[in-house]
RNA sequence: GCCGGUGUGGCGGAACUGGCAGACGCAGCGGAUUCAAAAUCCGCCGCCCCCUAAAGGCUUGCAGGUUCGAUUCCUGUCACCGGCACCA
């Protein structure tokens, strides 16, 4: 028995195994390192270079790289790169030069928070994650230019991103030409206009002084409120006992959510980015991007743009400050019948200030401040106290009063608000809490008011008149708006204003595990940049990077004495700014994650480029689309939005997790270094995609309560018991995760089947961009076909060819549509049923029946080679490997030796796309009652008469009379009667 | 609550611009091969009625509508998923 076993096995030895494929695809992967031993993998030279092929058009596909973990790829990972991959690979045989580049970003929190564990460096933790990633993504055979491989964490690349934000911090943004200018133009405007400048910032009444009259600091402290990147003060939630600000998810009831310790709300100075000079442009440029439409809608979400005006109402005998209040509806400013501000709000200190007695109002205001967002969102119940000053409402000139509440944000809009009860949801809880008035001053058509509940939306203006000020009874919302925004203009009370919800950028980390801030500053606490010449400010390293315990902030990186503590010569300051031998401190925050992701892609141009962020020639070639660099005759153009072209990156692909803030804020670095002159394109990425998230099966209990899939035993088709119990559970589809244990591995998946067998399951599970469940089981489907790929094109026993003598006119024209719909579908990225297109092309080359001649069989030399040319992006190994069989081989510029790769895609006949003759189905009332062959070219009236002359249609109208009839060619006929 | 997306066989999914619903794969069933098994190959495989077959009826979450014809367009509705969430 055994013996005969084997002698079969011995037999098969050229069997496509998981074994065979596995050693077939190391061997082709060992073979794509360079023959000089300098490098590996496909590289794609840069225009100038050795090898550079001008005449190509050029295709530069991005992934989103990766965040190293310790825990390896995880299955979504290769859906995106097998994607591109597929593609990239596809590009290359259409005779593109490509641009396909890896990378890893490697800053960030877990490595910090495994090293405060472990009392292992990130540094070590995290290079050898990227060695292990770096390893798999090999082993799936992507074909990435390895040779521009990077990581965020190398000095040499943040290097550049510390230059980056060094063009923000001197630059400005200017509103009449809506774009970033250097600051040293505005410094100069200034100084020639000799203008007054306020010099005590931050007062309410500032005091004015003209430029030259004005100290070099004065006039930099008025610089410094223009900077696009600035110090800015943000209320966060600082835990003393952590050492670290906590994001608001992090905080609950006041405490850490980690240790529980209390967490105290205080304002911190901290850089910020000037995100909301460009909401603007963010907003419109998104019209001009080739996204999903999805991703548009949450990025304009985002940015929140709401139009209305700004009021100002005048505190009554004059007891405090005037309040100003944004509003969407000035419409219904006769029915504001009280005032909210925030409770951090200045009023609220002038309140309390003039009238110390009140301790409700001081205790209120202590309560609110230390409520953490989370909280204030869980309850959304009003809460709230009076100040005691009352305004008054220059329409109705009533004497309203002023509260101050927790509904009111202090960072949107004035932070303060007209409450307007009958009109909008939140005042009309709030004045019921309070039993403050209630008037209606909108009536809509369909939803009376009933003073049961406010009645939001647009209608028509009443109660809105006075004699003295204006009336606006009558009037649609929309006019009513106009003039009352019209009436405050003239009033001089208010006017036209556009509110965003996007805030500035926080950019300050009290982390260890990030690039440092160019910057320090003097005893006096003034800040000054180091040079660019002197960058990279390298991250020192740490012994000890726990966070600090401490009543006010301290970053980690204050712990290292030596490398804060230094002179401004030291540490490379413009000896202009600041005499060499002034004692300076180093900023001692890092930039958070997001830093070395904003930029990335233009380093991929030129990624060994010492004297620039990215060399401008790569930069064009690259980022500028084909089209438009057509347009312009050879010379960049600025961004022209008629054309609906903004250049940038040719595909994106990645998760939609980052739809919103990293494609945010890549965007917005963009737009500077675009002003700035340092980048061709106004946008990184002419066009995204987001894959799919792959999920997995999970078990649910009666009671909803998860089960892990270990804890689990299938005890019919479809029917699953908790093997301790023997209760039923249902199976359910969810996120991979530890605790579930339903994550899987792509190492132990390759091992049993093969990297080309992983990357036809994952893009045969259905579209790109849909979540679909891993199904382990679904695999050997396309196992099974490269099998029978194999064994139509190489002997099993003797690995020998096995080719057809001539060719089957069938199999041909089944194999140039079957060429024609892989490409197309790869176009499309729909991969899925490119795949299938192929098994239907290997089953059909497989089977006799399928053959004009069915003693034939298999497909000839030429056929085989180009079948094994459209199965290479998808399967590259295997492909390769009867590629090789074929003889087909080549070399790429470095030696390497390769086959299928130096191949064009073949070419497609059209006249073996059509058929001579078609069925056609016949439907009576709809149903089909009749199949028809007819000739492809015939036309409708011809058709209409063999369809009436066909017997089963003769019979199925049984002599009725034939109404109408539609022919559609190619597709139906429908007879009405 | 608001915004967006998705609902098609036992399962993953396919279907162009309104034109044969269920391609392809998995699972299942039957057969060939084999001493036997694995592997492979061939056939069947949406549901109902029916001994079986023929014939027929039903079917793209549900209820309507437009149309000769609807998975596709429109109205309403339910379920699930994602995002935002007191943004004035």
């Amino acid at each position: 028995m055994s013996v005969q076993h084997t002698q079969e096995a011995n037999e098969l030895q050229h069997r496509y195994s998981a074994a065979y494929a596995n050693a077939l695809e190391e061997r082709w992967q060992a073979s794509l390192a360079w023959p000089d031993g300098k490098g590996y993998g496909f590289r794609q030279p840069n225009p100038g270079e050795p090898g550079f092929d001008a005449s190509k058009p050029k295709f530069y596909c991005l992934d989103m790289f990766p965040y190293p973990s310790g825990a390896g790829l995880h299955v979504g990972h290769p859906e995106g790169y097998t994607a591109t991959d597929i593609l990239c690979r596809y590009k290359r045989l259409k005779g593109f030069n490509v641009l396909h580049p890896m990378g890893w970003d490697a800053f960030g929190l877990p490595a910090e928070q495994y090293a405060i564990q472990t009392g292992v460096h990130p540094e070590v933790t995290t290079k050898k994650a990227i060695d292990n990633f770096r390893r798999q993504l090999r082993r799936f055979g992507f074909m990435y230019d390895w040779s521009r491989e990077f990581a965020t964490i190398d000095p040499d690349y943040y290097k550049w991103t510390q230059w980056i934000w060094l063009q923000a911090y001197s630059s400005w943004f200017d509103p009449s030409v809506k774009k970033a200018r250097p600051i040293a133009e505005l410094e100069a405007k200034l100084a020639r206009e000799n203008a007054a400048i306020p010099v005590d910032g931050g007062a309410t009444k500032p005091t004015m002084k003209n430029w030259s009259a004005c100290t070099k600091r004065e006039q930099q402290a008025h610089l410094d409120t223009f900077r696009l990147a600035y110090l800015g003060t943000q209320t966060v939630n600082w835990c003393p006992k952590l050492g670290t600000v906590l994001a608001n998810e992090e905080v609950i009831d006041g405490r850490s959510e980690r240790g529980g310790f209390p967490v105290l709300r205080m304002p911190l100075k901290q850089w910020m980015f000037r995100i909301t000079a460009y909401a603007d442009r963010l907003l419109e440029d998104l019209a001009f991007v080739d996204w999903p439409d999805m991703t548009r809608t949450l990025q304009t979400e985002w940015i929140g743009r709401s139009e209305g005006a700004e009021i100002r109402f005048a505190i009554d005998g004059g007891a405090a400050d005037a309040l100003t209040v944004f509003t969407t509806r000035p419409d219904t400013i006769f029915g504001a019948t009280y005032m909210v501000v925030a409770p951090e709000h200045a009023l609220v200190a002038q309140a309390i200030a003039r009238d110390p007695s009140n301790t409700k109002l001081a205790e209120y205001v202590v309560w609110a401040k230390n409520r953490s967002d989370i909280d204030r969102q869980a309850s959304k119940e009003k809460t709230g106290c009076a100040t005691g000053l009352f305004a008054i409402n220059p329409a109705t000139g009533a004497r309203i009063p002023v509260w101050t509440a927790d509904y009111v944000l202090m960072g949107y809009g004035t932070g303060a608000i007209m409450a307007v009860p009958a009109h909008d949801e939140r005042d009309f809880e709030f004045a019921k809490a309070f039993h403050l008035a209630i008037q209606q001053v909108v009536e809509i058509a369909g939803t009376p008011f009933t003073g049961e509940a406010a009645t939001a939306g647009e209608g028509r203006a009443v109660n809105s008149a006075n004699p003295s000020t204006l009336s606006i009874d009558g009037l649609a919302t929309a006019e009513a708006k106009q003039s009352v925004i019209a009436w405050l203009e003239k009033q001089g009370i208010g006017t036209r204003r556009v509110n965003y919800r996007l805030r500035d950028w926080l950019f300050s980390r009290q982390r260890y595990w990030g690039e440092p801030f160019p910057i320090v500053y003097d005893a006096d606490g003034n800040h000054y940049p180091i040079s660019p010449s002197q960058l990279p400010l390298v991250l020192p390293p740490l012994a000890d990077y726990s966070p600090i315990e401490s009543d006010t902030p301290q970053p980690p990186l204050a712990k290292a004495r030596e490398w804060t503590h230094t002179t401004a010569g030291a540490a490379g300051v413009d000896p202009a700014l600041l005499a060499p031998n002034t004692p300076v401190v180093r900023e001692t925050n890092t930039m958070p994650g997001w830093a070395g992701s904003c930029w990335y892609y233009l380093r991929y141009c030129s990624p060994k480029d010492g004297s620039h962020f990215v060399s401008p020639e790569a930069e064009r070639y690259w980022m500028l689309s084909r089209k438009k660099s057509a347009a312009a005759a050879g010379a960049p153009t600025a961004y022209d939005p008629a054309t609906c072209h903004t250049g940038g990156v040719d595909l994106y692909v990645g998760g939609s997790e980052h739809a919103v803030l990293h494609c945010l804020y890549a965007r917005f670095w963009h737009k500077i270094l675009f002003d700035l002159g340092h980048v061709s394109t106004p946008e990184p990425f002419g066009k995204l995609f987001h894959q799919g998230m792959i999920t997995s099966y999970a078990f649910q209990r009666a009671d909803k309560s998860l089960v892990p899939t270990d804890q689990v035993t299938e005890v019919s088709e479809g029917e699953f018991v908790e093997t301790a119990t023997g209760q039923k559970v249902t199976q359910i589809v969810a996120k991979m995760s530890k605790s579930l244990k339903n994550v899987i591995n792509p190492d132990d998946v390759i091992a049993d089947y093969g990297a080309d067998t992983f990357r036809l399951y994952e893009m045969y599970m259905g579209p790109l961009e849909a979540s679909k469940p891993w199904n382990t089981r679904d695999i050997v489907g396309v196992f099974r076909f490269l099998q029978r790929a194999w064994r139509l094109a190489v002997d099993e026993k003797t690995g020998e060819l096995l080719l057809a003598a001539n060719t089957d006119e069938k199999i041909e024209k089944l194999l140039h549509r079957t060429i024609h719909k892989v490409a197309d579908d790869i176009e499309k990225l729909s991969f899925n049923t490119a795949i299938a297109a192929m098994i239907e092309f290997v089953n059909a080359a497989t089977r006799p029946q399928s053959l004009t001649d069915p003693t034939q069989g298999g497909l000839t030399r030429d056929q085989l080679a180009r079948f094994a040319t459209i199965l290479w992006p998808f399967a590259p190994h295997v492909a390769d490997e009867i590629g090789a069989k074929l003889g087909i081989s080549g070399t790429t510029h470095e030696g390497m030796r390769v086959s299928l790769a130096n191949q064009p895609w073949p070419a497609v006949d059209p006249s073996k796309l059509v058929d001579d003759e078609v069925e056609m189905p016949v439907q009576i009332q709809g149903k089909i009652k009749a199949r028809l062959m007819v000739p492809a070219k015939a036309d409708a009236a011809a058709i209409e008469a063999l369809a009436l002359a066909h017997a089963d249609v003769v019979a199925a109208i049984a002599g009725r009379a034939v109404k109408k009839v539609v022919v559609v060619p190619g597709r139906m006929v429908n007879i009405v009667v």
